[in-house]
DNA sequence: CTGAAAGCGCTAACAC
DNA sequence: GTGTTAGCGCTTTCAG
């Protein structure tokens, strides 16, 4: 119990105990190797009895492939990253893969790519962080994939799966001016961020298209305070607008409290809300806000589906899926969308 | 460009480039190793024109240390284990640690635990899974550490940090008894879990040190569903009772949204409502939740402190610790605890 | 179907 | 300070 505590248990003492070679414990634990069911079932056997399992690392540098995902994420506040983060560990999961993650500070991502490189990652997936163009070309030079999910990436080697954000941003601009809303005002997220550019496209677009003018455009950068902040120079503004369309969900909710708290308003009666993502918030009746959603999971099934291909040897060239964005009208915009309650009351 | 496409840099073309040994590279790699500052800086920029960084994976065979901790995580629609796994996770990289990270369905969580074993995780981490004894005793008998954030478990290699439930949850009921509060109900989490017992143990004995009767305990799964549902069971009652104090903030949220929008009742007016996590939806305008701050900075950086000490082979014995937890007064227990608006309105 | 031998990329003794 | 040598635990030809 003592003396052997710490010690690592190796192939070879599997082989020992089973009687067979070193070959024959790996190819135990290889699918579609030549191996008798007999000596597999010997191997396994011992293996148990000794609390053997192979040594992955050992394994990679003779395979060239670790089975590790490297995942860059940020701003797990944000529930719809959460969940994002949440279904795409699992679906890798399911795939045989493991994430190892990373959470980027914004400044300092470069470093610890570094880090994930060296632990020779199959992938790469960069859930809103971005990634600096010397990094993507060394790290493309592996031929490994590195997948952007919901940001379109400027570098030709990243494949990008974002939903379709300019006609869902649209299909929230034509729901509201069915609604008869003529003074429409919108919450940009970053600048910087290709997600929010497009949304503020089709919002644009489609306000031109049914002949209104923005009552306002003010950046919220996605945030909950930035969301609150937008607010209060909206509403504090000459003329009230009948509707706030927000890029994001985060920034919606902070826009209904601040209208509730700080100005008084009902919504939807005096000023509809949207938001931009349907994370799991926006059904709470608390919120109940009309959203788009993004179809995560389809943007999850693509991006692991690319991975695959890719540590199967069947590389795919970069490339931008679009996926659809869909409506969903919930009380934040539209009395009694929940059944009766009318104008979401507390 | 094409022919070396796919091809790693070893350390011995780094190695060529600058005129050096294999083990001069290596070195120029690891601190505190006899090196001068010119073969350093020779090797370090030969790296840097080739595109090189060490592999992790070769190293970690020699060195039986990889570096990567095993995360097992579930629940990131909890925002309250969101912000625990991000804070977590850049505490752990600031370390120059990486996580790999495991998300748990509950029943498979044991084969994935293999699949961790198999990278040789330098310490495993559970923020609200379970492990089955035989994998806990497994791992550690490797010598390393096991920690559980946030829960207690049975198994004497585990260490446990969590913070003080018990008396978090006794100053809650003071809270409310000040309040002149009289029926109390209590909204459970997850029967099998050590923190909803301890918070509801805390919550009997000061009921009882104030004279007071629970008006109802019902189990909520520590889930928003569940705890909407329990608010019904709670609220359907014959008698109202003037507070429901709930094991953790997503299910306080619930039952803030039931009372509300299901049997048309003011907060904290009519009732009283308190959660425990202090996660960072309780701040908003809209929830204003009375919540249980549980100090995760504090616990998390007492986990990767013990984690280190492992890296470093300086083992601690496990134990279990608990950090103070401090009551987070707002808005729905208290009127105009935001400075006067009154009664959460809406 | 099985075993022997070679080597993946790296670090750690040990000489120099 | 530096290079040489010998493995770390595993998979994979190649014979048998």
């Amino acid at each position: 119990m003592k003396g052997k505590s710490g010690s690592q248990v190796r192939s070879l003492d599997v082989a020992r105990l089973a009687g067979v070679s070193r070959s024959a414990v790996s190819r135990a634990y290889t699918p579609g190797a030549y191996i008798s069911d007999e000596t597999r079932a010997r191997v396994l056997h011992a293996a148990e009895t000794l609390g053997y399992s192979p040594n992955a690392m050992a394994r990679s540098l003779i395979t060239r492939r670790t089975g590790i995902v490297g995942v860059v994420s940020t701003d797990l506040d944000n529930p719809f990253y959460a969940a994002l983060l949440q279904k795409l560990g699992t679906a890798l999961q399911k795939a045989g893969l493991a994430p190892l993650v990373l959470f980027g500070d914004e400044n300092s991502t470069d470093h610890h790519i570094t880090q994930m490189m060296s632990y020779r990652v199959d992938a790469l997936v960069m859930t809103n962080a971005t990634l600096s163009s010397r990094m993507a070309v060394r790290f493309a030079a592996q031929d490994k994939p590195i997948i952007a999910i919901n940001r379109l990436m400027a570098q030709d080697e990243i494949t990008s799966i974002t939903c379709d954000n300019r006609s869902g941003m649209q299909s929230v601009v034509d729901h509201l001016a069915d609604l008869g809303c003529r003074r429409i005002a919108f919450v940009a997220g970053h600048p910087d961020s290709s997600s929010s550019r497009d949304r503020e496209d089709g919002f644009l677009r489609q306000m031109a298209a049914r002949g209104l003018s923005p009552a306002g455009i003010v950046t919220g950068h996605y945030t909950h305070d930035g969301g609150a902040a937008a607010a209060r120079q909206i509403l504090g503004g000459d003329t009230l607008p009948d509707a706030i369309a927000c890029a994001n969900d985060m920034m919606a909710f902070a826009v209904m409290d601040v209208a509730r708290k700080e100005f008084g308003l009902r919504i939807p009666r005096q000023v509809k809300v949207t938001g931009f993502d349907n994370s799991g918030l926006a059904d709470w009746s608390s919120h109940a806000l009309t959203s788009v959603d993004q179809n995560v999971d389809e943007m999850i099934a693509l991006a692991v589906e690319h991975i695959g291909a890719a540590v199967r040897l069947e590389p795919r060239a970069p490339h931008h899926i679009e996926v659809p964005a869909r409506l969903v009208i919930r009380a934040s915009s539209v009395d009694q969308a929940q059944g009766g309650e009318g104008d979401v009351p507390c």
